[in-house]
DNA sequence: CTGTTAGCGCGTTCAA
DNA sequence: TTGAACGCGCTAACAG
């Protein structure tokens, strides 16, 4: 029985095996110049004391520590959820751990946190939607090795999804329906996500005479989608078009607590198709971001970047239109 | 500008400041034997190159990582994202880091993460909902310190719900409504929670004869649910009872999709209370586990584990029963 | 092919 | 109060 109930370190499976340090290392790491007697010798050494060696010491000497840190906005969002579980097997098939940090969705703790956790890993994943564009771009610097996720840096390795093609497709979903008056429920002021909506906003307007979208500042969860029921019923509008699936979740209970029917008195699109939006009833049309895909990708750009690879140009995916029961024809 | 853009060490900080490594290292970490006048100066040149104690050597040295591990079977389930989440939050306040890893439901993986894990982490907290019960007897030695959710081994620190009389709750609810013939959509058949599940089953049918509790083999996700719709209204029940929340909710859009009405051809209670439960039509009947709460008590009984303080005995918190609109009157 | 030595970047004795 | 020296556990030069 060792002395020290601390953990047995490489010099017990030295001393076991009658080699020295070095040899136990390198036996133990596969360097092929060693001995296949002693190799053999090492590894019942090791075995029998259930030796592992130290990720700390060896992250120290190695400058790794076969980590990479996630940052994410708020780990209560089916979205981000998605990302991390892709992210984190992706990462675990190459044997990398994932340390966490949630954000709260607050800007100072994506900067915060960023910073923090980078010291422990060997990249950070960051999902950063608050963080000013300014602020985003000197703190990447600092950073790197770094993957962007729904977020472009200059020539900082990004991946995400077209919210703007992706919106547009669900306002020509909308107006082939024969809606001219339709309301947008807004996310968070200043995030990149509501900047791109509102471009294809003003972008299909412009193509689309005659169609109107008004604009509801709402938020980005359940609740803010119930709170804004009231407005948009009252818009007169015949469709809404939400932040996301958790806004779009909530306006509809909302709307049909009060006794309206979707979609004959109100069509309405979420955004992302989180796994909940088709079990709604009706079933929720939106677009589907494939934010598990998203998690994996952004691993895969992690790794190229780790292994010294070429980080490739900033991967985009097309969100798919997703039209389910909540979108109808526009009441007559 | 340093001639090594790896990074500014203490010894740098040291020669700035003109005093030795020891001094550094002291005021840094608040030492009250260092002159106030010297802090200030290893203060200022600490500042002005902007160095932090590298965590990696301190982790080695000290003997902590200031990182927890936390394993779960699922990330893209929300019950263990709610514990995630609150875990996450209260380690962070405590400036404690937190590493996941998604065993992917797979009894192995809860196994070698665990083991994994723990070498780089101070402490791990558990969620293996799979593991034989023995397997995690034998487990939990060498992890410690261990917190165990939903699981208890010994005198391990645990938190979890409490399943048994929180079904017993949903019986009684059912019962009172008429229904004398109902079925048991099961979980995972050797997982632990399945098996409070039918220990209250089964105690409950002893305690009211003349109500019948079938149980159909199931899952714990939306697809199961829905699978099993058929096997549901082909055994003549008039309440299922789902194993979670996830399964009532596939079960519900699959049994509504055939024209059946719920509750009043069917009622279906679910269990755990995610988010989205009472956002499904009719909103959905359940267990409320604060799944949240039970993460910030496990990072809280971690905490006091690594401060050395008393574990305290096991901490059950009790679901609370939700009626919502998925359960009503048993058919005549 | 193997052993010895020198760090990785820190915290912390032990003297001064 | 401060500095020099040692060690955390390991890998990688550098000899032999």
């Amino acid at each position: 029985m060792p002395r020290s109930p601390k953990g047995v370190t490489i010099a017990d499976v030295a001393a076991r095996a009658g080699v020295s340090l070095s040899t136990v290392s390198r036996a133990l790491n596969g360097n092929p110049t060693v001995d296949p007697a002693l190799v053999e010798r090492v590894r019942d050494a090791a075995a029998a004391l259930d030796y592992t060696a130290s990720p700390v010491a060896r992250s120290l000497v190695l400058g790794r520590t076969q980590t990479v840190a996630v940052i994410v906005p708020d780990l209560g969002n089916p979205t981000f959820q998605a990302i991390l579980r892709g992210l984190s097997r992706a990462a675990a098939a190459d044997d990398y751990h994932v340390l966490v940090a949630d954000s709260a969705e607050s800007v100072d703790e994506e900067r915060v946190l960023a910073g923090a956790t980078r010291r422990r890993t060997d990249g950070v994943i960051l999902c950063a939607p608050r963080l000013p564009q300014a602020e985003l771009d000197s703190l990447v610097g600092g950073l790197r090795p770094v993957v962007l996720v729904n977020r472009t840096s200059g020539a900082v390795p990004a991946v995400g999804a077209d919210y703007r093609r992706a919106l547009g497709a669900e306002l020509a979903h909308l107006h082939e329906l024969g809606h001219r008056r339709i309301v947008y429920l807004a996310g968070v002021e200043l995030s990149v996500a509501n900047a791109a909506r509102l471009e294809a906003i003003a972008e299909f307007v412009d193509a689309h005479p005659g169609t109107e979208v008004a604009e509801i500042p709402c938020g980005v969860d359940f609740e803010a989608g119930a709170g804004a029921a009231q407005a948009v019923l009252a818009s007169g509008a015949t469709a809404a078009l939400a932040f996301n699936d958790l806004v779009a979740m909530g306006l509809l209970s909302a709307v049909q607590a009060q006794g309206r029917r979707v979609p004959d008195d109100l069509s309405i699109v979420g955004f992302d198709d989180i796994p909940f939006a088709r079990y709604t009833t009706p079933p929720l049309t939106t677009a589907a971001v494939p934010a598990e895909e998203l998690g994996t990708h952004a691993w895969s750009r992690m790794r190229d970047l780790l292994h010294g690879a070429e980080p490739g140009d900033p991967l985009t995916l097309q969100p798919e239109l997703t039209v389910r029961g909540t979108t109808g024809p526009a009441p007559a």
